[in-house]
DNA sequence: AACGTGACAAGGC
DNA sequence: AGCCTTGCCACGT
């Protein structure tokens, strides 16, 4: 699972938008990628996320998945990590699971995305 | 170049 | 609510 060194532009742009989630707040792989302007793209959104050096500061904790659930395996250590980082900001779940009714960052305010006709 | 994999998502049962 | 299938697309082998 080596990480690709040459990082491309859109991870660049991925990672610029995952810093703008509000402390508190979680946004899902697919809203990141569409706010990056990559529709369809969320595995992209992984791919950067993945990437991010352990020191950096990026909210990395605050994209969990459509399901509104973190995309780690239970067991792993990583999963509770991320876990103990939103309770840590008040951000609780609801049996494994986040209501993005209470802490969807873009719940309420969707932007239309009209184009499945 | 082909193929399998994955921190995804949406739709069908 | 789960589980499965299909669509996506970048990556490593």
């Amino acid at each position: 699972m080596s990480k690709s060194s040459l990082a491309p532009k859109s991870y660049e742009i991925i990672l610029e938008t995952v810093k703008k989630i509000p402390r508190g707040k979680v946004a899902t792989y697919g809203e990141i990628a569409r706010l990056s302007g990559l529709l369809n793209q969320a595995r992209l959104v992984g791919y950067a996320l993945h990437s991010i050096p352990n020191k950096s500061k990026i909210p990395w904790h605050r994209v969990i998945n459509s399901q509104g659930k973190i995309s780690f395996q239970r067991s792993s250590s990583v999963y509770h990590r991320q876990r103990s980082l939103l309770k840590k900001e008040g951000v609780y779940f609801d049996k494994d699971r986040i209501e993005f009714k209470k802490f969807g960052w873009l719940y309420g305010k969707m932007f239309e995305e009209k184009n499945k006709r």
